[in-house]
DNA sequence: TCTGGGGTCCTAGGACCC
DNA sequence: TCTGGGGTCCTAGGACCC
């Protein structure tokens, strides 16, 4: 098998990941504005207040589960005076960009994964001691933005997010962990149990456990050709970086998106065709906006609708469709067009219940091959100049300032958000007022 | 009443072509 | 006994991530 990543690593001597990961990252930005919150659980719901989708560790002790849908817990909430948060991405994006910047402060080029988490390069530094710039790391961020975070050290991608994990159960208080050598990765290895292993989902750890291999340790020690047949190229990825072999390679730079989906729930179940009209061309003009910041164009449109799985007394029925643009297009009333003659295509009437819908763009290139169709009669060069003076103002002023007469858009159609926060980093309105 | 949303990658199987 | 073989493209479905 040998190594198998790509880069320049004759000139490299070695390899060296950070991951560097917020601690319980929304519920931590609610509370960075609200001090009072301190020593209180608090959850974080997902859009519509649908799920729980973060927790602060008080919220984790006394056992709010992941992922639970929000009504189940209501009583709980009141009971254990746990602060509930409809999830505000506008704080959490301008919290994050703040993280990130701090970051990469400290070492020549990071790789950011996700809102809350960044791989830093760690290979040739001239810092000998790696564990003390973990520890520098996690106080500057404390300082500076107030968020808590944990690092993990190691060798390979997916060790450094196993150390960051160790980091979290075993040294607490510290914060950091440096898998610095055999000893020590093995170690890991040894706590880590598969279903916790970054890379094995639920499928694979069945599938392990039912082979009697129960931690990652065990799962380093399998022939490599089971691996390869039992959880594809994927799984011998892991196993090789779990290992010590780095497969994983870096993504300085964040790649344009291959396929850019809009959907939602519809606030509440219903069969009324208007309804979903409107909320495709509202979603089919989010995923144009997309395209447009990404400077790409899409080939294809799909649109999806599906009533209610959970209701089991309810007729079923889900549906979806692809069609293909006359010439590849991020105009926003072209995508719409598109998306409502698919939604034409699918809608069943009769006593569908639906319950959530959404447009996906597909098959995406880059904004300036299209090829033209000879026989395209719109003008798009036009077309494009009043999009980008439309997205320019709705940037400058708030979203939906200027939007197109096809988009209806009413007080039909509007996600539920019963306790938002405000927006302090980032609208002048709601910025923290301080009494001296 | 109320069960998230947005991605990526891989595989298998069918259609089609030479 | 023994259906040709190999390539590409497309789609659906599965698995995983945050």
């Amino acid at each position: 098998m040998g190594r198998c990543y790509n880069h320049h690593h004759s000139t490299r001597r070695h390899d060296m990941y950070a991951l560097v990961d917020c601690n319980n990252f929304y519920a931590s930005c609610e509370r960075l504005f609200q001090p009072h919150l301190n020593g209180r659980p608090i959850v974080v719901l997902s859009n519509n207040d649908g799920c729980v989708i973060a927790r602060s560790d008080e919220a984790k002790e006394i056992g709010v589960v992941m992922g639970t849908p929000a009504y189940m817990f209501q009583e709980f909430f009141k009971k254990n005076n746990v602060a509930v948060f409809s999830s505000n991405y506008t704080l959490y994006g301008d919290l994050s960009d703040r993280v990130m910047t701090t970051l990469a402060g400290f070492v020549p080029r990071l790789e950011i994964y996700s809102i809350d988490e960044a791989f830093l390069d760690m290979g040739d530094l001239a810092y000998t001691d790696l564990l003390q710039l973990g520890l520098d790391i996690k106080k500057m961020i404390a300082k500076n933005i107030g968020i808590p975070v944990c690092v993990g050290i190691a060798p390979t991608k997916a060790l450094a997010k196993m150390a960051n994990r160790y980091a979290k159960k075993k040294c607490k208080s510290v914060g950091v962990f440096y898998a610095a050598n055999q000893e020590l990765i093995k170690d890991m290895l040894e706590f880590t149990e598969v279903e916790n292993t970054w890379g094995i989902g639920r499928q694979h750890a069945l599938l392990l456990n039912r082979n009697n291999i129960y931690t990652a340790k065990e799962f380093t020690e399998m022939p490599a050709d089971w691996v390869r047949k039992k959880m594809s190229v994927v799984g011998l990825r892991l196993w090789n970086e779990l290992r010590g072999v780095p497969c994983i390679e870096w993504e300085f730079e964040p790649k344009a998106k291959k396929n850019i989906c809009t959907s939602r729930s519809l606030g509440k179940i219903t069969n009324d065709l208007s309804v979903i009209k409107e909320a495709i061309s509202n979603h089919a003009s989010v995923c144009a906006l997309k395209l447009r910041n990404q400077h790409t164009v899409c080939r294809k449109v799909q649109v999806l609708i599906a009533t209610n799985p959970h209701k089991l007394n309810h007729k079923q029925y889900s549906h979806s469709i692809v069609i293909e643009c006359e010439t590849p297009t991020n105009a926003t009333g072209e995508i719409i067009s598109y998306a409502l003659k698919c939604l034409d295509i699918i809608y069943k009437p009769g006593d569908y219940l639906y319950m959530k819908c959404g447009v996906l763009v597909l098959d995406l290139i880059p904004q300036h091959h299209i090829q033209v169709n000879l026989f395209d009669v719109r003008n798009r060069q036009r077309d494009e100049k009043i999009l980008l003076a439309m997205d320019k103002i709705n940037k400058l002023m708030g979203k939906d300032t200027v939007r197109m007469a096809v988009q209806r858009f009413d007080r039909r159609f509007r996600l539920r958000a019963d306790h938002v926060s405000k927006k302090y980093t980032t609208n002048f309105k709601e910025i923290l007022k301080i009494k001296i």
